[in-house]
DNA sequence: TAAGTGATGCAT
DNA sequence: TGCATCACTTAA
C-alpha cells in the first residue's frame, strides 16, 4: 500500500485494540511481540494518527534499570497497576516517554516504545513536530511523544479501550510487516548505567525509523 | 559532543 | 536540604 493509499485508508480506520491479556505476560515477552502493531493517537479531528512500532525495550520488576525496581511512588504508580495501561513519564526536564504496562497488578513491568513508522495522520504529526526529514519525525521515544502529542495526561490511560485517545491496535498484517522489515534484532538497552548488559531491546533492522543501530564496539 | 531542563532519590 | 543523576533531543 502506498503512502497516499494509507492516508485514505486512515479516514476509515477501525482499529482493534490489543486486549489487556496481551500485556499480562512479562514485559520481556511482550516487547518483541509489540513490533509491527500500531501505536495510535486520536487527533482533534477524530482521525487516528501514528503507526507501526519498530523498536521497543522491556523493563522488568527485578531489573535495576526499571523505574519500579525500588518501590511504588507517585511517578511510577501506573507501572504497578493492571496491564494494558500507559505509563508516561517526564524526563530530562523537557520530554515524555511512553510505555505499555505489562504483568499483573502490583508487578512493575513495562515496555518502552522507542520508535514507530509514521503510517497514519502524518500531516497532524508534522504539525506537532515540524521536521524536514521524515525519518526525524518518530525515530526516538520522546520524538514520537512530541509527534503524537503524548503528555502527562495519558499516564494511566487504558490503551485497550476505544474510549481512549491513545491505544495500541493490532496490525492485521503484522507477520508480513515484520518479515518485510526484519530481521528482529535483540540488543542491549539505550542510555543506561545499570543493568546495561541485559538483552531487552528489540528492533526491526529493516526500518529506517529505528532510533539508533546497535553499537558494535564501544571504548 | 555538550548543554539544557526539572523531577527524583539518596546522602547529608 | 543539597546534589548527582536521569529509559533524551538539539544544535554544533
Amino acid at each position: 500500500m502506498s503512502r497516499s493509499q494509507l492516508s485514505t485508508f486512515n479516514s476509515q480506520l477501525r482499529p482493534t485494540p490489543l486486549s489487556a491479556s496481551f500485556y499480562e505476560p512479562s514485559a520481556e515477552f511482550v516487547a518483541p511481540k509489540l513490533l509491527g502493531h500500531f501505536l495510535l493517537r486520536r487527533a482533534p479531528d477524530g482521525a487516528w494518527a501514528g503507526g507501526a512500532i519498530v523498536e521497543s525495550e522491556a523493563y522488568l520488576a527485578n531489573d535495576p534499570a526499571c523505574h519500579g525496581f525500588r518501590r511504588e511512588t507517585a511517578r511510577n504508580r501506573s507501572m504497578y497497576g493492571p496491564p494494558g495501561r500507559a505509563y508516561v513519564y517526564f524526563i530530562y526536564g523537557n520530554y515524555f516517554c511512553f510505555n505499555a504496562v505489562c504483568a499483573g497488578k502490583g508487578v512493575a513491568e513495562a515496555v518502552l516504545v522507542r520508535a514507530i513508522e509514521p503510517t497514519f495522520g502524518e500531516e497532524w504529526m508534522r504539525k506537532n513536530r515540524p521536521v524536514t526529514k521524515e525519518r526525524e519525525l518518530t525515530s526516538g521515544p520522546s520524538k514520537l511523544c512530541l509527534a503524537l502529542h503524548i503528555e502527562r495526561e495519558f499516564d494511566g490511560a487504558d490503551i485497550c479501550s476505544l474510549k481512549s485517545d491513545l491505544i495500541i491496535a493490532g496490525n492485521p498484517d503484522v507477520k508480513r510487516f515484520v518479515r518485510a522489515r526484519g530481521p528482529v534484532v535483540t540488543a542491549t538497552r539505550v542510555g543506561l548505567s545499570v543493568a546495561e548488559h541485559m538483552p531487552l531491546r528489540f528492533y526491526l533492522d529493516g526500518s529506517e525509523f529505528v532510533s539508533r543501530r546497535q553499537r558494535t564496539f564501544s571504548r
